[in-house]
DNA sequence: AAACCGTGGCA
DNA sequence: TTGCCAAGGTT
């Protein structure tokens, strides 16, 4: 990690009573700290999962992930024995599935490089895939009470409203971490990070903070301005494109579906799907999900009714799913974009890992199978 | 170094 | 209905 020295000389930080700061959030944090389930024990495997698990995730998301993830991966050696399709199996529907394969591999180097024993030093923390400079200080400040900092999103919301900072924060995250650092309560610094988190998620929220709750309202630069509602401030960011995608249900004569998996690198990487692909200007859905299944696996389909219409949101864009249903005329289904293709039945479906937006056209299958009328499209955040 | 990577909840 | 945001990291 590089600092921007210049940044951090030319914006100076505030005056701060810094001891007084951190004795009035231990005291805070003794009386109004959050019970979790990964703060219980200080096994670093324990705080690790629970780290990656909530990288851009809330704990209440989480929790019940959590406690499923410890159920089939109880230790280190055992996730890195798992196979990669059990350990996406056990994230589904978490998102952001590169962290499931990082922990895996994560894991596999643990037990390699070293002896299967969570490394202590922050380098040999950092090497390990999916641990960034934040997660790195959480671990080893919660684990192992080291004097590590960190930032994560509530770390920048509290930090910024303290100082009132001008700028959106990913614009100071040089000064944020000098921040978070020259904070940090080098005698206490596994309660001190905590601490700071539990602030950010129950006080110093995004809207409508309790500030006069806050430990920290006295010397709260935004809170003494009343400008919390507007710091930290946000970035503009452009309207998310629209996708709509013609997918297919290909039935064979054994009342089998076919399912591809993913590629690892990119969007849902090494999961499974129903085939199908982008509808480009002019042409019909039918069109489309017959070019798309030719293209990507070689074979000739039927395409027959809708099944379903899904709406779903990424980060970066919206889609809407136009499922139909598909005989499958001739040709043998080849990977040709895809790691693997499938053939399997309604029962043996659930054993794999499927995104979101999959496993509705599931529950839809599922419904066509037991004879339930088809309804009106389906809207998933009516699900 | 900006772009990419999921999903759920909330107003 | 849409946009925003959440215990960020990788490329």
């Amino acid at each position: 990690m590089k600092e921007n020295a210049r940044s951090i000389e030319t914006v100076a930080l505030p005056e701060l009573p810094v001891t007084q700061l951190r004795r009035d959030l231990r005291q805070w944090y003794a009386e109004s700290g959050r019970r979790l389930p990964w703060r219980e024990r200080d096994d670093p495997y324990l705080i690790w999962v629970s780290e990656i698990m909530l990288q851009q995730t809330q704990v209440k998301t989480v929790i019940p992930y959590y406690q499923n993830w410890l159920s089939r991966f109880p230790d280190l050696a055992t996730l890195a024995k798992a196979d990669l399709q059990d350990v996406l199996k056990a994230w589904q529907g978490l998102g952001y599935y590169a962290r499931a394969r990082n922990l895996h591999k994560a894991a596999g180097a643990v037990v390699r490089q070293h002896g299967g024993i969570f490394p202590q030093q922050l380098d040999d923390v950092l090497a390990l895939p999916g641990i960034g400079r934040s997660t790195a200080g959480g671990i080893l400040s919660a684990a192992f009470n080291q004097p590590v900092s960190i930032l994560d999103g509530n770390v920048k919301r509290v930090l910024s409203r303290l100082i009132a900072l001008s700028v959106p924060p990913a614009k100071a995250l040089p000064q944020l971490w000098q921040l978070s650092d020259t904070l940090l309560d080098r005698e206490n610094p596994r309660d001190f990070n905590q601490a700071l988190m539990d602030l950010g998620a129950t006080l110093c929220t995004p809207k409508n903070p309790g500030c006069l709750l806050c430990p920290w309202r006295t010397s709260c630069k935004a809170y003494n301005l009343e400008k919390q509602s507007e710091i930290p401030m946000r970035e503009t960011r452009f309207p998310l494109p629209h996708k709509h995608i013609g997918v297919a249900v290909i039935w064979n004569d054994r009342q089998q579906l076919l399912i591809d998996r993913r590629l690892d690198s990119g969007l849902l990487g090494g999961l499974w799907e129903f085939p199908g692909g982008k509808i480009e200007p002019g042409e019909t859905i039918e069109a489309c999900i017959a070019r798309e299944i030719q293209e990507e696996l070689g074979i000739e389909v039927e395409v027959g009714e809708r099944l379903i219409t899904v709406e779903h949101a990424y980060t970066h864009f919206r889609v809407t799913l136009n499922v139909h249903h598909c005989r499958h005329l001739h040709g043998e289904p080849q990977a040709i974009e895809c790691q693997e293709v499938r053939w399997v039945t309604l029962e043996e479906i659930d054993r794999f890992p499927f995104p979101k937006a999959n496993t509705l056209i599931i529950e839809a299958l599922r419904e066509f199978a037991n004879g339930e009328p088809t309804s009106a499209p389906i809207r998933n955040e009516l699900r």
